[in-house]
DNA sequence: GCATCCAACCGTACTAAGTACGAAATGTCA
DNA sequence: TGACATTTCGTACTTAGTACGGTTGGATGC
């Protein structure tokens, strides 16, 4: 359990360090995580097994052990390979269009892996793509001139925000399924004594022609930054 | 270890499917998830067993099964059960007030049950006790004057914050754990060199005594509620 | 060319977990 | 007390993770 390794197969494609070339090597520690994630993408994690995976990628089950030492360190690499897929705050810009660029990319990773936004309890260990971003992240709010506390303040509340709404996202029907409006029906019909204002509410918003969750996230950032930019101002 | 006074008022789940009063039952569907909750907040919801669990109530596996129809439907009760212990939004309150008292109290239950927040997607059908919470929060929010597009900004940002701040939080070494003060030098020597402005921030600001990441959930909830509250006033 | 080596790959099998099926146990009521 | 319903459990099947050791085939030294 505990693993000090993390540094190799970093390359893609065995341009830098010579590691061992490979032989008759068509499998990879990068092609599992990559297949794993294709895997995750369309049914799941939970439903992800060692033997759909080794399936997937053309190989027999324990194949795969001599990439990884076990599933929990797929995962592991499943998970820092969507953070390297987030775009870092890009250097040399306000804060607030910086921070505003990685949290819709971070939610567009997250979009893409709907299932990376409820691993992020019980990952213990972040992987480099994950600590990378986050520094980016400090060093970006740094050097607009936030404090400690309030670097702080930020890291936290635009994290929790944008995990937090992915990870309702996630836990939504499909949006524009056209069941959806069946279903709706039926709670409608069923929960309206129990919850009228709940019934209410998605009776006369959230069914109406163009209401779509994900549009929240956009008020919901503003919202965040706001406030930032309020302490940010009153820190000067 | 036996012992077995569970005195819940034997109950349906609402679903009105008349129950009749058990006989010899010892055990129920109360009891059952009630058991699970004990022990995933001891060991987690993964390592969660029907074994561990049964040989929890004093019964054997299959035993279980005559109370709920699978495990999936044990994961559902006890989210729901967590929804149980959140403070609803006092009526008769205004809606900051009411806001902050149900983020508080979600907040401390999401904390007794580590594992549950992760679990918010994948559970695709919302229990009773979470209708019933966002029920409140919603009429709550609407008979303070807000509009139903507010209502919505309302509520996907602040319960997106209080999930994601509840993960966040779950996937942190145990706070005051003595040990965190050796992991993070170990951490500084190794990645000093690799993420600066984090290792910065950990060593200025973390470990300094005092820091505590619990405390940001309330600068982070202030922090919403003032951008909600400045839309508010603006929709008046 | 050939023996050797070693990484890559896989066959087998063990353990644990979810749960189908039906039998056994036990309490209620006529 | 016996018929019956409810509750509990014994057995066993299936799938998953993975330990362990064997097999394979290209690169290397002779």
């Amino acid at each position: 359990m505990s693993d000090e390794n993390r540094d190799e197969t970093s390359d893609d494609t065995g341009d830098g360090a010579p590691r061992k070339a490979a032989k008759r090597s068509s499998l990879s520690r990068q092609a599992v995580i990559a297949g794993a994630i294709e895997i995750a993408d369309r049914i799941g994690v939970e439903p992800l097994t060692l033997r759909k995976l080794a399936t997937h990628l053309g190989v027999k089950p324990m194949s795969i052990y001599h990439y990884v030492a076990n599933k929990d360190e797929i995962i592991d690499g499943m998970v820092d390979a969507v953070f390297t897929e987030i775009e870092m705050p890009p250097p040399e810009t306000p804060w607030r269009d910086a921070m505003t660029v990685r949290a819709h990319s971070a939610r567009e990773a997250l979009r893409r892996h709907p299932w990376a936004a409820g691993m992020l309890d019980s990952r213990t260990n972040p992987g480099p793509a994950n600590l990378g971003h986050h520094d980016a992240v400090i060093a970006c709010l740094r050097a607009n001139g936030f404090s400690f506390a309030l670097t702080g303040h930020a890291f936290a509340t635009l994290d929790a925000f944008i995990y937090g709404f992915a990870l309702q996202e996630s836990s939504l029907p499909g949006q524009g399924d056209p069941q959806m409006t069946d279903l709706a029906d039926e709670f409608l019909e069923r929960f309206t004594e129990h919850f009228p204002a709940l019934a209410e509410f998605t009776r006369e918003y959230v069914l109406q022609p163009g209401y779509a969750f994900r549009n929240e996230f956009d008020v919901g950032l503003e919202l965040v930054l706001d406030g930032l930019e309020a302490r940010h101002a009153a820190e000067a």
